[in-house]
DNA sequence: GCCTATTAATAACC
DNA sequence: GGTTATTAATAGGC
């Protein structure tokens, strides 16, 4: 159960994978926002969010500062997660007995919505040269948002 | 192993509490640097790094800008993680074999370093009216390295 | 919160 | 990157 020293690497890629997996399942079947960033041994940087990284670091945001960094459709994404939401709780039962070529319902969920391209999984992975500026973005929205929460609480 | 829609907040502990023990367990046994953030549907949050929130969002930080906000000693805590990860590549085997009362890897360096206190486990959990204005800080200096790292790589 | 039956994660191997 | 023996996560019930 120890990884082997040898195998770091390849313990590491697959429990990030399966850390990834339990992200998406808990936003997935409880409803949550989920952001999740892993930095290697090596110093390679891995970025997961859901429902997407914006989305979760959006939470607090009302959109007053730092404007125009959202794509656009900020409320079309909202309406879309909702949606989903309430189909999953209205369907939960039929959609878990017709599809059964996925083995479980995280797969389930995650595999239909890959395909599907829904609002799922257009997540970052990898942080590279073009996500890296968006994902700071992203931050300083995060930033100012959680410290006006945070004075809220103080005053 | 689909929660039911009436154990959903049951679930979303459990599942909570399971991935941040993944998130630790990464950053035990591959050396990695994890940071997560979790809403709850009700609109909780959650957050835990490993090794502490802070070292993480420190990643790309040289220093030089909103100074006077990591509480103290930044070279020790990283003395200090350096030497636990030499310790427990070095004595992995009679650590394995000296704990019996745990029975797992990961409960083992997790509960012992819960117990000793050490780097491990002073990290955020359900941010609070104290714990949020340091988050924020935190992620304002996350943000401004992982925009010059982008900088950078656009350059 | 603890227990247990079940399922999923994963380390080692190829 | 696929397979399998083993361990861990966890849904449901208490």
């Amino acid at each position: 159960l120890r990884p082997d020293k040898n195998s770091r690497q390849v313990t590491f890629s697959k429990r990030r994978a399966g850390l990834f997996k339990k992200c998406s399942e808990l936003a997935i079947l409880c409803g949550a926002r989920v952001a999740a960033v892993v930095f290697s041994e090596a110093g390679n940087a891995f970025a997961l969010g859901s429902p997407s990284m914006e989305a979760v670091l959006r939470r607090f945001d009302d959109g007053n500062d730092a404007g125009a960094l959202v794509p656009a459709a900020e409320d079309d994404d909202r309406e879309a997660l909702e949606e989903l939401y309430r189909a999953r709780e209205a369907t939960a039962e039929q959609v878990a007995s017709e599809i059964k070529r996925m083995n479980t319902i995280g797969d389930k969920v995650v595999k239909a919505q890959m395909g599907r391209r829904y609002w799922w999984e257009a997540d970052v992975e990898a942080l590279g040269e073009a996500e890296l500026p968006e994902f700071a973005r992203a931050l300083d929205r995060l930033r100012a948002n959680v410290r006006r929460h945070a004075d809220k609480l103080r005053s």
